[in-house]
DNA sequence: CCTCTCCACTTGTTTATACAAGTTCTGTAC
DNA sequence: GTACAGAACTTGTATAAACAAGTGGAGAGG
C-alpha cells in the first residue's frame, strides 16, 4: 500500500510500456490528461514521468509529448548497474538456483592498508567476509564483504549464507540508499581459479562498491569478482545539459 | 548564462562541495537558508539538491537535513558511467593527448545480421566507422560506430578524426539525449592485438551501446573495446523505494 | 500550390502554500 | 535523574497557478 501518490502512476505507465500497449515511438497521454485520470495535480505526474525517464523508459519532448524509448531486451543480463541490487534479487530473475558458500568470517581491525583501500578508519571493527556464488553448479562470483561492525551488528555466517541484505533491512531496520560502484576488468589471480569456475577464462570483471546507508555512513565494502560469460553490467546514462 | 535559476545553486552548492568548504559528513544549511540566500522558493533549491543527490553528491535525511557524502576520488577513472561523455571529452580530464585513427569509413546497408545486432530496422542505410583511439602513444580504444545516415548527414571521415559529437551536436544541431549501454569483459580477437596495445593482457573491456537524440530515434550502435588497464567505469546508484 | 501567421496544444520552470512526517532538543512533571 | 510531552526545526509530498518556450496544424493570403 503505497502513502504517496505517484507511486501508482508510475506503476501503471510503467506496466503499460512492459506490456507493449505503448511501445517504443509511441507517445503518451498528455501530462494534463493523466492528472485528470489519477485526479492529481500536473506536478505529480510529472514526478512519475521524471522517475521513468532516468531508467530509460520514457523521453520526454519539449512541445511535442513524452515519447517511449524502452525496448524488451533479448537477454536479461544478470545484473543492472543503476540499481543497487543483491545477489538473491538479481538470481530471481534467472531460472537457475542461487546459491551461497562461506569461505571466510571473522573479525578484523581496520589498519593502514585496509583503511586506504575501503575508505574506513583505522582503528574500526569490522566484518571480514569472503563469500563465493553460485547459479545451478557453476561458482559465477567470488565476494569480499567488509562491513562496519558498529552499523551492522550481529551478522553472522548463517546470515551470510542466506542473505546479509536482508538482515540489515529487516531485521536491523537499516535503508540502503547509495552506492558508489567502479567496475574494471582485471587478470585472474590463482585465488580465482581456485573458487570460480572460469573455463577457459583467465580474466574476471571486478566490480568495488562502498554502500552508504541513510544516516549517511558508509558501511560497506566490496569487491566482487564475476566469471565473465555470466555477467554484464547494463545502465541508462542521460546526458546533462549543466 | 544560464537561463534557468536552479543551475547556478546547482553549480555553487556542487563548488562548495569540490573545494572542500562542506566535507564528507557534514551537513548543508537548510533548503530554506538556501532559498533565502538565492531568492528563490524551497522547491527551485530542492531541484539543485536533487539533481547533486543522483550524482552521488547528497544524501537528503529526512528530518533532519542534507548530508554530504561526496569523496573526492584518488584517481579519476577515464571513463564514467552515468554519464555521456564522448572520448575527446574524456580524455581532456586525463593529461595525455588523445588521437584518433581511422580504420574503416563506409556506407553499408542494414541487413538481417546487422538489424539483429544493432536494433536498425533492415534497409536503412548506414555509416560504418571503426576507429583507434590513442592517449600519447597508447592504443587505448578500438571503436567501432554505426550511424543511421538519414539522420547524421554529412559526416566524414575528416570529422571523424576529429569529434563526431562536436559535428552532431554544434554543426547539425542534434541534441543527445539518452544511452543505453552494456558492459561486458571479452577475450581479445587477433584483431584486438593487432590494432591495441594490449601489452601482456589477453581481453578486453567492450562496452556497447544505443544511442537517442531528442527526437526519439536511435541513431548510433557503437562498439568499444577497452585495454583493461586504461580504463574503469564508475557510477552511482540509488536505491528505490518502489 | 506555397508560405506565413497564429492558435492550440505540448512540456519546462518557478512560485507560494499547505500539510505530513522524521529528528533533536528543551523543559516540565514525577 | 529520568521519562515524557511538546516545540522548533528539518525534509517529503502535493496542489494550484502562472508563464515560458517548443511543435504542429489550420487557415488566410498571396
Amino acid at each position: 500500500m503505497p502513502q504517496s501518490k505517484y507511486e501508482p502512476i508510475y506503476h501503471a505507465i510503467k506496466s503499460d510500456i512492459e506490456s507493449s500497449k505503448y511501445k517504443s515511438g509511441d507517445f503518451l497521454p498528455s501530462e494534463n490528461e493523466y492528472a485528470a485520470r489519477f485526479g492529481c495535480s500536473r506536478n505529480t505526474v510529472r514526478r512519475a514521468i521524471s522517475l521513468l525517464t532516468a531508467e530509460g523508459y520514457l523521453l520526454p519532448q519539449h512541445g511535442r509529448g513524452v515519447q517511449v524509448i524502452f525496448r524488451p531486451e533479448k537477454e536479461r543480463s544478470l545484473f543492472t548497474i543503476g540499481g543497487i541490487e543483491s545477489f538473491a534479487e538479481a538470481a530471481s530473475r534467472s531460472s537457475r538456483k542461487a546459491t551461497t558458500k562461506i569461505i571466510t568470517f571473522k573479525e578484523i581491525k581496520c589498519d593502514q592498508s585496509i583503511s586506504l583501500m575501503t575508505g574506513f578508519d583505522i582503528g574500526e571493527d569490522l566484518y571480514y567476509i569472503e563469500r563465493v556464488r553460485y547459479l545451478g553448479k557453476q561458482a559465477v562470483i567470488y565476494d569480499t564483504n567488509i562491513f562496519l561492525i558498529s552499523e551492522t551488528k550481529g551478522l553472522s555466517e548463517e546470515i551470510a549464507r542466506d542473505s546479509i541484505y536482508r538482515y540489515l533491512e529487516d531485521t536491523l531496520g537499516m535503508t540502503i540508499t547509495t552506492s558508489r560502484r567502479r567496475v574494471t576488468a582485471e587478470r585472474a589471480t590463482e585465488r580465482d581459479h581456485e573458487l570460480l569456475d572460469l573455463g577457459h577464462f583467465d580474466f574476471v570483471l571486478t566490480v568495488v562498491g562502498q554502500v552508504f546507508n541513510s544516516r549517511g555512513v558508509m558501511f560497506e565494502y566490496t569487491r566482487s569478482r564475476h566469471v565473465p560469460d555470466q555477467v554484464c553490467f547494463a545502465e541508462t546514462a542521460i546526458r546533462q545539459k549543466v
